[in-house]
DNA sequence: ATTCTACTCCCCAGAAACTGCGAGGCCGGG
DNA sequence: CCCGGCCTCGCAGTTTCTGGGGAGTAGAAT
C-alpha cells in the first residue's frame, strides 16, 4: 500500500473544484486528491432516498457492485454511524459489534479497501445525505495522526465536493421542494410522534376533519400514497423534525 | 459602523472552539470573532421547527425578541433561502420581492443589523438546521470582496460552531437504539416508501399476517404507538433509509 | 378588485389497519 | 436440552384511515 503523503495545497484544488464542469471532472479531481494525500481510496458517496444514488471515487467497480448487491448499505456501520453524527469520524470508533458488520469489514479488507477509514457526513437541502470517505491500510497511530492533521482541509473539500455534486445532480427533484403550510407541518409532526388523528386534532384544538384535510393536503404535496408514506417523506426531506 | 478587518488567524480560533466548554464560551468566541473580522454582527442561530431554538451572537436582545414576536422566522428570506440551499449565500442574492420581506429588511436596517449579510446554512442529524450569519453596513462591492475572501474560513468556523452547539444540546436521546431484524427492516422500509401492508407482504412474498407481525414487533422495539410512529422513529434513528 | 392560498367545518361509505387470540418450525447460545 | 429470538401462518372484532362530496372565512398577492 502507498504512503500517506504530505498535505496538498488546498487553494488550487478548491478553485478547480469550484470550476468543475461535470461529474467527470469530479472523478478526475478525486483521483488526484487520493494521489496527493497518498491514501488508498477516496470516495464521495451520495446516500439517496430514492435508490438511485450517485457516487464517485476510487473503489473498483467490483466492490461497488458487491456492496450494492449484498445490501451492505443497510448494515454498514459507517452509514449508520455517520447518519447520527455531525462530525467526521474515524471508522475504528464506530460500532462493529454486530456480526454482519464484522463480516462486511472482513469482506471490505479482502477487497483492498484498507483497514482504516475516515468519513465526513454531509447534509444538504431536502434531507440529502452524503459521505466523503478516505480509506487506507496502515496502523492506528498513523491514521489517527493523518486524520487529525488533515481534518479541517478534508471537511472543506467534502463541502465543496457536495456543493458541486448538488449542482450536477441528475434527479433535481422535479417537484420544486414543495413546502408545507404551518398547520400541515404541525399536523404531520404530531402524527410522526405517535398521535392518532383524533389526538392530533385535539392537540391543535381543531376538528378531526380539519386535521384530515391538512394531512391529505400534505400527502398530495409530497406525492405520498398514504399517511405513513407522507410522514416518511416529510421526515427525509427535513420538512418536519421529530 | 466599523471597518472590515483583516482575516484573523483561524488555527487558534478553531482550537479554542474545539475546547469550548459551554454555551457561554461560544458567546465569548463569537464576539471576539466579530471584532477580528470587523463586521457589525455575527450570529449563530439554531432554527428548530419545534419552537425551542438556541442562538448566540451579537444582535441586541431587543431585535431578537422583536424578530420572534413578529414571527419573522416564517417570512425571513434568509431562512427560506438558506433552507433550500447548500452553499453560503449573500443576502443580496435572495428573493426580497414579497412585501413582508421588504418590511422585514427595512425593520432590520433600522435596528442596526446592517444592509449587507452573508449566511451559511448548516445541517446536522435528525433534520437539525442552523445558520451562521454575518451582517454589516457597507457597499455591495466591499461586501462581495469580503465574503469571497473569507468564505472558506467562515464555512469551517460555522461547521465547528455547530459541532459544539450540538454537543451542548440538552435533548440527546439516551435510548440504546434497539436494532431491528432484517425482515423488520425490510417491512418498515416498504411501508416507509408508501406500500400498503398487502403490497409489502406481496413484495416480500409472505402473508400479510406475517408482515403484520414484523411491523408489530418493530413497533414494540421502537416504543411506537402505531405504524406511522414506528416508521418515523426508524427513519430518524437511521435504522431504515428511504 | 379579484384571485389565490391557508384555515376551518360537515357527512358518508368502503377500505385498511389495529388488537388480541393462537400455532408451528428453525436456529444459536447458555 | 431448553430458552429465546426469528420467521411463518390463521381468525375475528373494533377502530381508524381514506376518498368522494360541499362550504365558508380571512389575509395576502397580483
Amino acid at each position: 500500500m502507498g504512503f500517506l503523503g504530505n498535505a496538498p495545497r488546498l487553494d488550487g484544488l478548491i478553485e478547480r473544484l469550484e470550476s468543475a464542469n461535470g461529474l467527470d471532472d469530479l472523478q478526475i479531481l478525486i483521483e488526484e486528491l487520493r494521489d496527493q494525500y497518498g491514501v488508498d481510496h477516496i470516495i464521495y458517496h451520495w446516500v439517496n432516498s430514492s435508490g438511485e444514488q450517485y457516487g464517485c471515487g476510487t473503489y473498483d467497480l467490483e466492490w461497488v457492485n458487491r456492496y450494492v448487491e449484498k445490501g451492505y448499505l443497510r448494515i454498514d456501520p459507517v452509514i449508520q454511524g455517520c447518519y447520527q453524527r455531525f462530525h467526521p469520524v474515524n471508522w475504528k470508533r464506530l460500532d462493529w459489534s454486530s456480526k454482519s458488520a464484522r463480516a462486511l469489514m472482513k469482506d471490505a479488507i479482502e477487497h483492498g479497501i484498507g483497514n482504516q477509514g475516515f468519513s465526513i457526513p454531509i447534509r444538504g437541502p431536502n434531507g440529502q445525505f452524503a459521505l466523503f470517505s478516505l480509506s487506507h491500510n496502515c496502523s492506528d497511530a498513523e491514521w489517527e495522526e493523518f486524520t487529525e492533521t488533515n481534518r479541517r482541509d478534508l471537511i472543506l473539500v467534502a463541502h465543496y465536493f457536495n456543493q458541486k455534486a448538488l449542482e450536477f445532480e441528475p434527479g433535481r427533484t422535479p417537484e420544486p421542494a414543495q413546502q408545507l403550510s404551518p398547520r400541515e407541518i404541525e399536523a404531520m409532526t404530531l402524527l410522526a410522534i405517535g398521535y392518532s388523528r383524533a389526538q392530533a386534532a385535539d392537540t391543535l384544538s381543531i376538528s378531526e376533519h380539519t386535521l384530515r384535510v391538512y394531512v391529505e393536503s400534505a400527502r398530495f404535496k409530497l406525492g405520498a400514497m398514504n399517511t405513513t408514506h407522507a410522514v416518511a417523506r416529510a421526515l427525509s426531506r427535513g420538512l418536519i423534525v421529530v
